[in-house]
This record gives structure tokens, C-alpha cells and sequence, in this order.
DNA sequence: AATGAATGAGATTTCATTCAT
DNA sequence: CATGAATGAAATCTCATTCAT
């Protein structure tokens, strides 16, 4: 984590500082990134950045808890407000919550995604440590309770649907990436669209069902 | 794609090669792997290493265009006794497919899946190319026609459900690498019943349905 | 020198930052130790610091004169009483005065003695100025005194033997470092019979003599 | 120790590098130095220099072990003729064979004595590893020898005798590096006076001895 | 075709010292 | 007098690539 004198700078160069650094690894990515241009765009010496983080993992690290915090801000937020809701409406919310934060943050957001993503990352677990397995927790044990509700399939292998649910959700975060380059351009109405089918898809499946005996006397 | 060169070489010493290059990628990455512990593993020359490659993104190129089409053929064989199936007993037979795949080659399957999901990479578009595209376009072909068909639902977006399909497949492989570090343990029951689960999930939802009218007289 | 400031600190705190600043050099050596370890151990800040001393090697002069004057300091009470001695006896009571000092002293004796030592320093002359050569005249004029009182030969090559006297001294001050780390288990007799053995070989060499002609009439 | 490249190269340049090194490493000591300067000073790349050796410390070890094998080549040359004399006349053939391998290869033998004597120095342990030891062991052997054949007093302290006889030798060393700085100004004669000097204290010590009775009849 | 030494730009990091507050 | 952020030169080391043999 950045030492005491980071956190003493002005507000104002801070995020400038950390505004370059997000740049640069969405830029280059870890390994590639470097700190000599990081410095160099900011305008601070060498010796500066040295005094404010530990290295370039110190300062990767840091932004990468700073994205997970700014997310998990957002979407904690709109939880607040939707307790009791069945699963699928709190992934409406969540879904949602997740791409108005990508629209505002693309590059924080595509960075924090395409780390998650990389298997290979050594890094990976030193960095993000147990924040993946806590939302995957999280996931569980929404999927128990709505099914003690009686709300979703009881056969569901239930740490495998969680991991098959973040997939989705990371999918659509992709989608929104790839397609539009200028996330400013979308509409809100655009993204509740696709967040309404990623939804229906978890809830309803793709398949077109059978007649069910609608207006019939049964 | 490597040079004259190295298509002359002796089989055997083109695979030794090959696979010491998977060994290094998987290991660590596009960026951190090394030409100099390439070439000391595979017991050659520096120069010759150049006299077969144009340089590392050759051979990276070369390794993942491998790696797609050795996938590819893979499924092709399959597809070949598929036509006329609905996409769902489709889908089946390329999920499993594909595990089978990364089970047999787990280390390139690994690095396929984990490059294509690195979002930022510059390289991923000028070594992919068209072959993710291609691939979208395929399954986007047919969602249409079982559409067309009446088996699947006419409200989908076309293009984001193909999407949506390829993240759950790329899911279901992460879950098994991520479960089973040694997958010759797995044995073929434990990953059909994930691909049933999974397909499932595309087919049905997680929707716990209400009761259709059954043994009633409509 | 330090400046000043540093005079005009609390004794307490000067001691604590000389304490802290022996310990550096014993463990770094010169080059190596870090102006940066020794104010974060201090508790005090960088630009204090540049406010005591000049910089890095005025705080190393400054040790090693007061280590020098606090030898001196030692060895001179002992010398006012022994006037009129010997070189025997006096080289005694210098040996075994500076194995109480390096006991009481142990970092900043093994400070002053090891930069002796190390004879390719440019800040050796530098710093420790005449001390080294007034410290020969010493030994040189004890020796011409003592040939002219007929104690020790008259064909000695006085600068030689000086040197070579302070030579055994070291090498005695070693013995005692190399040997107990931890001086204080060291009893008296244990030195005081180092001492002895160094002063006889001095005065007697290691050659077995032959017999004197013992109780004859000659 | 340097690698296979280093050795691969060409007599001359070879040379000119270690000359180089040991220059650097005399100049400035070990911490000081730079490679940087070595690969400028030399004409080769940096990346060179890492072909060659595995880094500085690999540079200095190789360096010091060379200074000590031909050192002991010097030695061992001489002694394979002294076999039987006495520990004396022995020492006599060391001391001026080390004054003439110092004379021959003043920077490189000064450099392995100041390392020697630099007691503070964690490196030494690592790099001059037991051949200390060694030559102790052999000065202790000498001694236990020459106290069997009567030829030395049996009261000694051999561990710290023979200590204490290194002592001399180094600060014989330490006299004739001090005095001259062009060691090519030095005849023969000198040396060899300053070396006798040093035999005759080790073997009778500096004192005048009483008449003994010489030509009585006792 | 094979070899492997040569290259040098660029990476990260350290540290004594300055200086504005 | 105290503070500690700013500085930037210099350090060690890496590595893909070239090229003469």
C-alpha cells in the first residue's frame, strides 16, 4: 500500500498520479507498464514515486484494491436498498449497478476485469487475495437462501451455477467493452436491455417453451 | 507464422520445440516468457531460433493458431455427425468436446482460453484475427436458425446471446482447471454432468417453473 | 565537525543518535550504511539531520575522532602512572587497556580498528588526519628511549618496529573479536594472559633459547 | 565464477578486462564500484559483462580467488624447495616471496589484503571461504613441528602465535605499500633487510639480552 | 543451416542531499 | 530549528534481436 507521504499530497496530484498509473496498466498491462513512463507523464521525479509506493507492485496493488472499493461502493449502495428481493432482481440491480460503474470508470473497469480474467497472473491471488472468493460466497449463498425459498431449481450444483453467473455477468461487462468504444454513446435504455436479457437468460433459459395451458379451465 | 526453416526440420524436433514453447507461455505469459530459456530448454541455438521465427510474436502466433486449429479439428470431427441437431444437443457435444480437448491438452487449452480472455491485450486482435469473429458468426447462425426452427425464443439478441453462450462455455472450462490442477483424475461422468448442468442453464434458466398443468385434463 | 546544532541538542538525544549511528557503521561500513537507516532509527527528520553535520562523512569523522579521543581518554589515565616504565611494561598496560576499552566498547572499537585496517580507503587519511602518525612518533620515541637505556637492541629499524608493534596490537584486538563474540563472558585472566604471551613474544621472540649458563662461575 | 563466454575469449581481451576489474575494484573497494564504469573502461556491452559473469560479486570472487591462486603459485613454487628448514628460515622464503609477488602485482595484492583485513565486510566469509582457515592451520602445524623439534618455545599459544605471526606479515606488507608507492623504485636489498627485520623480532624478540657468557669455560 | 557472442536500450530501484514551509 | 517532500544521477541487471563466422 502507497506510504504515509502518498496519502499527505494534494487531493489534486494524487489523482492526477493515479489517473496516469490506471493509463498506463490499461494501457501495456502489468508487466509491460512502466514506471519511468508513469513518472515521466506525471511530472514527478523517480525518486517521488519511490517515496510514495514500495515499487510497481505496491502501486498496481493499490489500484487495483482502490477499483475493487470504488465498485464495491456502488454497488453496496444500491444493496442497501434491496433486501429481500428474489436473486434475480438483485442481479438486475447488481448487473446494472456493475455497467453504470464500467460507463463512469471504463478503463479502471476493464483493467480490474481483464486481471480477474488472466488465469496465468502470479499475481492474481497475491494481489486480489480472497475478494473472488468472497463474491463467489456471496453468490452461494443468495442461490441457498432463494432456493429454500423455493424460488430456483433445486438441483442446481450450487457453487457451479455461482461461477457460471459471474461468468455472465463478466460477459456482459465484455460485450459493452467491445462494442462501444466511446461508452459516453450509450443510453441508459441500451444497457438495461442487454442487463433485462442477460437476466433472462439466467432466469427463463434461451429455449422456447411449450403452450402452458393459458386461459384453459385446468 | 515461422519460416521455411522450421517446416524442414525433423517432426520430432519441431514438436520438442513446440511443446517446451506451450511449457514457457502457459508458465508465464506472453509478456514474461523468455526466447533465451526457450532456447536453452530446447537445446538450440539463439541464431537458429531466429533463422526459424521471425521473433517471440511469431512464434506466439504460430503457437496459438496451433492451438485453434488443432481445437478446431477436434470439434469438426464431432460436427461432422451433428447436422440437424437443435443447438442445445449441439452445444452439448461442443462443450464436451471441448473439455475432452483441455483435458487432453491442458496446458495449451489454458493459454488459448486464458489470451482470449485478456481483454487488453494489443496482441489479441492481431493474432486472432478473424477466428473469434468466425466463431461468433457460427453460433450466431444457429441461434437463427433454431429460431427459425421454433426451438429457441424469437426475442433474443442475436449477437449478445452468442456472446453470452461462449462466456458460459469459457466458464465451464475455468471451473474445471480451477477444481482440478491434475485432470486426468476427472473421470468423463464428473464433466458431463457440468456440461448437462450448464446446458441446462442455457435451455432452462435457473427458474424454479411453476406447475404446468400436469395430469389435468386441458 | 557537526555543527553547531548538534551541540546544542539534549546530551541525552545527541547519545542516542551517536549510539545509533555507531551501530550503522559497525554493521554497514562506511559506503554502505544509509543516512536514511540512521534517521528513521533516530526519530529524526532528514533535514535535521543536515542541520547537525555536513553530511555523511562528517557524522563518520566525527565517530571516529570521538572513538580515537575516547581511547586516548582511556589509555592516558593509565599512562600518567607509568612513567619511568619500560616498553614492556608500558606496551602491557597499553595492550590491556585497549582490550578493557574494546570490551566496554566492543562496535566502536571494531569501527575504529577495521577502517585502520581497510588500507585502500581514500577517506582514511582524510579523516583520521595525523592521529595514525602521532600514534608511530609515540611508539618511535618509547623505542629510541629504551635503546638508549640499553632495554631492547640497538639495531633495530625504529619506523619498522613501530609499525610492526602496532601490528601485533591489532592483531591481538582481533584474536579477541574473532574469538568471543560476545566479550563480556571474557574474564580478566583470559586477556591478561593474551596480553602477556603478545608482550613476551615481543620481547623475547618464539625461539627456544639455548641455556644459559646457569649457577657456573663465569 | 565467470561462465563458459568468458572464458571463450581471446587471451588479450580477456586480460584486459580482469585488469580493468582489478583497477576498479582497487580504487574504489567492492561497494564503490561500478560496473558501469568496468564495461565503459573496457569497451564492451553491458550486456556483455552479463554474459560473462553472473554479476559484480561473481567479478569480485573470481577476482580474489585468482589473486589467491597465483599468490599461492608464487608460495608454493618456493616452498617445494624448503622442505626441513625450520620454521624461520621458512618464513623468511614467505615473507619475501609475498613482498615479491606484492611487488609484481601491487594493485592485486593490495586489494586482497585490505579485503583480508576488513573485518566488517559480510562478503568475506562467502568469497574467501575456509582459505583463512587454511593458512592458519598451516602456520599452527609449522609451529606444533618446530616446539616438537625443540626449536621453539613449547609455552606457547600456537592458535594465537600463529595468529599473530599473519599480523606481522600483513603489516610487513601494510609498511612496504605505505613507504613506496611505486613498488619499482625498491631494490631488492630493502626488502629483504625490512623481511630479515621481521624474522629476527619473531624469533628473538626486541630486547637486549644479557652477555651470555661466551667463551668462559662454563 | 547452425552458432553464440555482441549489443544497448530500457527496466527498477537507491540515496545523499536540498530547500521551501 | 524542525520538517519531510523533491530531486535525479547513478546503480545493477534483463532481454529480444543481430550478425559475423
Amino acid at each position: 500500500m502507497p506510504k504515509e507521504t502518498f496519502n499527505n499530497l494534494p487531493e489534486e496530484k494524487k489523482n492526477f498520479i493515479i489517473q496516469i498509473a490506471i493509463d498506463e496498466f490499461y494501457e501495456y498491462g502489468f508487466e509491460k507498464s512502466s514506471i519511468s513512463r508513469i513518472v515521466e507523464m506525471s511530472g514527478i521525479a523517480k525518486g517521488s514515486f519511490y517515496q510514495y509506493f514500495e515499487g510497481k507492485e505496491d502501486l498496481f496493488r493499490f489500484i487495483m484494491t482502490m477499483a475493487s472499493e470504488k465498485k464495491l461502493e456502488y454497488l453496496s449502495d444500491l444493496m442497501s436498498n434491496l433486501n429481500n428481493l428474489d436473486i434475480f432482481r438483485l442481479l438486475r440491480a447488481l448487473f446494472l449497478g456493475s455497467l453504470v460503474f464500467q460507463k463512469d470508470n471504463p478503463k479502471l473497469s476493464g483493467l480490474t476485469d481483464g486481471f480477474l480474467k488472466n488465469a496465468n497472473s502470479k499475481l492474481k491471488e497475491i494481489i486480489m487475495g480472497d475478494s473472488i472468493k468472497n463474491s463467489n460466497l456471496f453468490l452461494e449463498n443468495l442461490l441457498l437462501q432463494d432456493i429454500a425459498r423455493n424460488e430456483i431449481r433445486s438441483d442446481l450444483n450450487i457453487s457451479f451455477t455461482a461461477h457460471l453467473i459471474t461468468g455472465v455477468a463478466v460477459s456482459l461487462s465484455d460485450y459493452m467493452r467491445d462494442r462501444f468504444d466511446d461508452m459516453e454513446k450509450l443510453d441508459e435504455k441500451m444497457y438495461e436491455d442487454l442487463v433485462d436479457e442477460s437476466i433472462k437468460l439466467l432466469k427463463e433459459g434461451i429455449e422456447q417453451k411449450p403452450q402452458t395451458c393459458n386461459g384453459c379451465a385446468c
